[in-house]
RNA sequence: GGGGCACUAGCUCAACGGAUAGAGUAUCAGACUUCGAAUCUGCUGGUUCCGGGUUCGAGUCCCGGGUGCCUCGCCA
């Protein structure tokens, strides 16, 4: 497909001299008012250069390139230059390669199959699940569907809490007031209990405490006891997690938590010490980063036992090694800023020279509405109940509008409509943002929401079906472009054509929101598009081409969809 | 106290350093015998936290201040 911004510096390049093609590039712009053209160059930078009013200049380069076939209109407006690009042969280009590639549209080969590793979700083993849960774990997965579009490798990593002093705490509690049964009746709920009760019991009695930190050197060191517990933990834990997963469909190549690298840290350890980077503060062992300005990184703890940052040291290397990454990326929460610079410091200080591979995408913190989330206090909200509660709303949309519909087609488009919009939710904001969980905001269905761009699409299918088999066949052979140059199809047309670039964009500033922004904005324009014309009309010729439109925006919907781990029903 | 992030319409949020700061939501007024009303059209809504600076031009970059959140040696 033609590429307009490039095109549009070559034929501006040489009426500037002292500036070069690639500045005049990134100067190019695409006014967001229609009525300013497709794209737009301002003048106001060459004044210097060429020592004449901007005004001027702008109408010199208007005059020189207004006779390029690629336009329609090209005019001088103050100090920029309103370029309108030929709105028929840009429809056909446009619509003509969406229609094409299809489920294709949007994918790149810029990867070249170079491997991603992508870390995501991690919860900490016999914790709730709960909503706060859903950011790492449905930011990573679109970014994982992004770079996979992209054309990379993409190794999916859940790297799972099953390790730590908690779990000493646990067994501890297990020991002095469990109970098998329960553990096996409702593991999440019963070792969260457990582990609520340590602490109750741990004020009365600090020595507990101790208790639960031997408890967990031992399980460091494999004694088999502690070592059995603790895997019947990890076991029931993970089979209630993986409900969740099922249900966002969400997959992972593999779960090498933190207790995989139990073993693989000594090594480190001794290279930290053999580097000189290493000192021993009353036990403690650390490493100084005062001249980076960074407070110091704790390696092990007096007991000897090991902290999250000399695990993720681990994890990195094995990684290195094991998947020979192009990149390495982190989706976990920003409370861990500090946490990722030490580490990223400390490798570098060891000469890994691909810790600049490594980069940690942080987001912001989801609150309640009473206050920051705690699990102790019983002040939490389970993802599976949202998950839940919005499938339960939808199937009851679903049933006023039609209930005769079939109860297995309806369990199943309430699925994918209420879980999707629980995820589009997710995926809408700038991740760095903080925000309050609300029922009423999840289960709002109405305006910029995932169910308005799952209806949109619907409803394209439907037209599509309308139109019978013989017209979309003609589409896709070939249509007149004539009939797709009203503003609200050129409007479409235009959005169609950034999609591929609004993919990469997400990709390389790791933001699954810009997508999801990007296909509210192609559902308005198609429904405006829709609600401006009518599209399945008698004359056959202008009825072809408007489907084609109607089968690119499909498309481009559907894949936007894909990005964001949403389905894309074809009848809700 | 040190470091980091955030602050834009009543609410939730957009805006490659560019033209009159835009959507959704809420309120109100309209549009289904016509391709799907989970839709669309229209009205209302602004000291972009405050103060300086940089420049042709600042919501955006720099400095200072305010407010909120996160974080700072044995949790992860």
């Amino acid at each position: 497909m033609l590429n307009y911004v490039e095109k549009i510096a070559d034929l501006i390049a040489p009426q500037v001299e002292g500036l070069e093609r690639e500045e005049i590039l990134d100067m190019i712009e695409r006014p967001a008012d229609s009525k300013m053209g497709d794209y737009a160059f301002p003048c106001f930078k060459l004044a210097r250069v060429l020592r004449k009013a901007p005004p001027i200049i702008a109408k010199g380069i208007a005059e020189a390139i207004q006779d390029d076939p690629m336009f329609e209109q090209v005019q001088p407006v103050n100090a920029y230059v309103n370029m309108f690009i030929s709105k028929e042969e840009f429809a056909r280009e446009v619509v003509t390669e969406v229609v094409a590639k299809d489920e294709d549209y949007g994918k790149s080969e810029i990867g070249a199959g170079r491997p991603v590793v992508v870390e995501y979700s991690s919860p900490n083993i016999a914790k709730p699940f709960h909503i706060g849960h859903i950011r790492s774990t449905v930011i990573g997965a679109s970014i994982a569907k992004i770079y996979d579009f992209l054309g990379f490798k993409v190794i999916r990593i859940n790297h799972l809490g099953d390790y730590g002093t908690q779990f000493g705490k646990m067994i501890v509690a297990y020991r002095h007031w469990g109970n098998r049964q329960d553990v096996i009746d409702e593991p999440i709920k019963t070792l969260l209990s457990y582990y609520t009760k340590f602490h109750e019991e741990a004020e009365k009695d600090p020595s507990l405490e101790d208790e639960a930190r031997a408890t967990f050197t031992k399980l460091e060191n494999g004694e088999p006891e502690e070592t059995e517990l603790w895997q019947w933990f990890r076991d029931e834990s993970l089979k209630e997690f993986n409900r969740v997963y099922d249900m966002l469909d969400i997959t992972y190549d593999s779960y090498a938590g933190e207790s995989f690298y139990s073993d693989k840290m000594p090594r480190f350890i001794k290279e930290l010490e053999e580097k000189g980077l290493m000192e021993d503060d009353e036990g403690v062992k650390l490493v100084r980063l005062d001249e980076y300005n960074l407070p110091p990184a704790l390696i092990t703890k007096s007991d000897g036992s090991t902290l999250y940052i000399t695990r993720d040291i681990a994890a990195s290397v094995y990684r290195k090694e094991t998947y020979d990454f192009y990149k390495n990326i982190y989706v976990v929460a920003s409370q861990q800023n500090l946490h990722f610079q030490q580490w990223i410091q400390i490798l570098e200080m060891m000469g890994y020279e691909w810790a600049r591979d490594c980069v940690h995408v942080p987001f912001g913190l989801v609150s309640l509405e009473d206050g920051t989330m705690s699990t102790r206090e019983g002040r939490v909200v389970f993802l599976e109940d949202v998950l839940n509660g919005a499938v339960d709303k939808t199937r009851e949309i679903i049933l006023e509008k039609n209930p005769d519909a079939d109860p297995e087609k309806v369990e199943e488009i309430a699925k994918a409509v209420g879980i999707g919009a629980v995820v589009f939710n997710e995926l809408s904001n700038y991740r760095i943002k903080d925000y309050v969980f609300s029922w009423e905001h999840v289960l709002n269905f109405e305006g910029e929401t995932g169910p308005y761009v799952q209806y949109t699409h619907a409803r394209a299918c439907s037209i599509l079906r309308n139109a019978g088999d013989d017209i979309v066949a003609k589409a896709k052979a070939g249509f007149d472009p004539s009939y797709i140059t009203s503003e609200s199809a050129h409007a479409l047309t235009k959005l169609l054509y950034a999609f591929p670039d609004v993919v990469l964009e997400a990709g390389e500033k790791y933001e699954p929101s810009i997508v999801t922004r990007h296909i509210v904005d192609i559902a308005q324009a198609f429904n405006k598009f829709y609600h401006d014309e009518h599209i399945l009309t008698d004359n056959e010729d202008e009825k072809v081409a408007k489907v084609a439109m109607v089968l690119a925006a499909k498309a481009a919907i559907r894949n936007g969809l894909e990005l964001l781990c949403m389905k894309a029903p074809e009848k809700m």
